[in-house]
DNA sequence: GGGAATATTCCC
DNA sequence: GGGAATATTCCC
């Protein structure tokens, strides 16, 4: 079987085979391994078993399995993991090596991120067809506001009698649209010259929120 | 130094030493590694200079630092990298280590990914601004018209001679907005109302869009 | 003590 | 041959 931890194996053989008690040994209520001995677990212990000479790295295997580390009352180091006990070969099997953390937070902060701005982004697109489909609707008015205007003089003017309602009707619309925007309205003002009636005498010139037909 | 890459010097130094060229050696024109002997390179190089007995580790490194490998015409394995020549040390020092390929690919995916969405973001949110300035113009030029409105009717009716005027105005006004839809502008119904000229005969609502003011 | 680079091993 | 897990080393 591809059995991969063999750390947590080799300290389970060292602790239970009793060899090395007098540089390791489990503890006496059997829940933590007792470091006795540095030196002579680096001179016995580490070069049989593992690939290195220093305990140092065999420190740092405890912590990277989740070993917590203690100074017991004589000064000793005293090494405990919940699924780490005396004679209970089963629990090791439950201990798991950690993964290299930074990847791995880095990665889910990075797809969070990127969760929140994929839904930012979808919500702004919703908003902005909405905007969009009120600005259409804006637009299709001022359309019809312009034919409007143009369709009602041309009706009025059809009958030569309603020359006075014709000036009436301009100097209305005029009244209306006066004071308005430039930038915004110079339109309207074109259109308003093309219905023809007696151009404003007023110096503003006379601007509607119109958008050109193409 | 904190020189971390043992292993190219190691085998820089291998080679250069000529004490191993039984097993390994430079090719003839200098550009690359000659396995002269896999079995007598783990038994008399790897123990000494590496952690481990197995060739298959040291054929592991070499693709690790990217070395390419090939077969001559006498069967022995040759390993080759641009950055790695006979008595030049210092191109050996800008070959790089390759880091683990997934999580760095994972990573640049998704960042690329995440700089595209805020540029998404941004561009929307500058297009939103845009789009909201423009529906805000119209909404100004909405409460302008119908204010505009409603001060030509007062003004014409301001003189009790100006019945007749008030009348055409009103009427034109009711033209111009006939047929706008309902949903949109059923505000300037009321306002109309409110200016309280003639209420429009036809059965169709006068329509206009027109934004409440509060 | 633990992050990160490098080395070794295991496995497809 | 190289991906991925584990081990070792280096370093803060």
């Amino acid at each position: 079987m591809g059995n991969q931890k063999k750390f947590l194996q080799k300290l389970f053989n060292i602790l239970e085979s009793k060899e090395h008690e007098d540089c390791i040994q489990w503890s006496p209520d059997g829940k933590s391994l007792l470091i006795i001995s540095g030196e002579l677990f680096e001179e016995q212990v580490m070069p049989s078993y593992f690939n290195s000479t220093k305990i140092s790295t065999f420190y740092r295997q405890l912590s990277q399995y989740g070993f917590k580390v203690k100074q017991n009352e004589k000064k000793q180091k005293q090494f405990y993991h919940s699924n780490f006990e005396q004679g209970n070969f089963e629990k090791l099997l439950n201990i798991e090596r950690r993964q290299r953390q930074l990847n791995q937070d880095y990665d889910s902060i990075i797809s969070e991120e990127n969760k929140k701005l994929k839904n930012e982004l979808k919500l702004l697109q919703k908003q902005q067809q909405v905007i969009q489909a009120q600005l259409n609707i804006h637009t299709q008015i001022y359309l019809l506001i312009c034919k409007q205007i143009k369709n009602v003089y041309d009706y009025l003017k059809q009958d030569e009698d309603n020359e006075e309602e014709c000036r009436i009707f301009f100097e209305s619309i005029i009244q209306i649209f006066k004071g308005f925007n430039h930038d915004i309205a110079q339109n309207i003002f074109e259109e308003l010259k093309n219905i023809g009636g007696p151009l404003s005498p007023q110096p503003s010139p006379i601007l509607f929120p119109y958008l050109k037909f193409n």
